[in-house]
DNA sequence: CTTTGGATCGTCT
DNA sequence: GACGATCCAAAGG
């Protein structure tokens, strides 16, 4: 590597095509630790949603097959951008084969690196409401940089531009990679964040404990029971 | 702490 | 014409 290699840490491994090729409900956790590298910019997946296709009424697939939801029904591996609420994008991962819908909503990093640009791109205006007073900070603590679906995309600098990006190749400049650390054995679990049907199915996993998982609450699926 | 409403536009009805 | 895989700030307790 170069003299710009990174200072620290374990080799990050580009994510093979094949780990895309599953079902949705089985990619999803398994990407929790991965690391998504954007430019200077990385970080660690701690937070994601499995989306389907035709039998998932909340997924933007399950009506067929539109120009929006294209890439969604594309080969594995790439990046489905999405725009919503007139003002944000979200980033999913593509799974399953070509012609089949599935993808896994990305909705928090654990910043790595390229803090700073994240910081910057998030950064609201100098006199913005909601600015801290006093310390020259941009008016995030860093867990909160890229805790939810568009605070994420945001941070690293995704946009509809990076719609149908090929995150094997990294030809697009974004790229899916493991540094070694294993998703986590028993992931918590609960009902999809934000919508208005299927909330009950359980596909939202994330990192237990971690600080940078978004505060969206999803209906709780297996409410821990009572132990004696 | 929780709840509520505004922003803002592509997509679908 | 309605609404969304959201975010943010202001208001209320």
């Amino acid at each position: 590597m170069s003299p710009a290699r990174r200072a620290a840490g374990p080799a990050r491994r580009v994510v093979p095509r094949r780990f895309y090729a599953g079902d949705p409900l089985e990619v999803a956790p398994a990407l929790l630790n991965k690391v998504l590298v954007g430019g200077a910019r990385a970080g660690r997946i701690v937070e994601v949603e499995a989306y389907r296709g035709a039998d998932d009424p909340a997924s933007h697939a399950y009506r067929g097959l539109r120009p929006r939801n294209a890439v969604m029904f594309g080969p594995p591996g790439h990046l489905y951008v999405y725009f919503t609420y007139g003002m944000h994008f979200c980033a999913n991962v593509v799974c399953l084969g070509e012609g089949v819908a599935g993808a896994v909503l990305l909705r928090a990093l654990a910043p790595l690196d390229g803090i700073e640009a994240m910081r910057a791109a998030r950064a609201r205006p100098p006199g913005a409401p909601g600015r801290r007073s006093g310390d020259g900070s941009s008016g995030w603590p860093d867990r909160d940089l890229a805790s939810g679906p568009a605070r994420l995309c945001q941070a690293m600098g995704i946009t509809g531009a990076d719609d149908g990006a090929d995150l094997v190749s990294g030809a697009g400049g974004i790229q899916l990679v493991d540094d070694g650390v294993a998703p986590p054995p028993r992931p918590a679990v609960s009902g999809r964040v934000g919508l208005r049907v299927a909330v009950e199915r359980p596909w939202r996993w994330w990192v237990p404990g971690d600080p940078n998982v978004s505060k969206g609450k999803g209906l709780v699926v297996a409410p821990a029971r009572a132990r004696r």
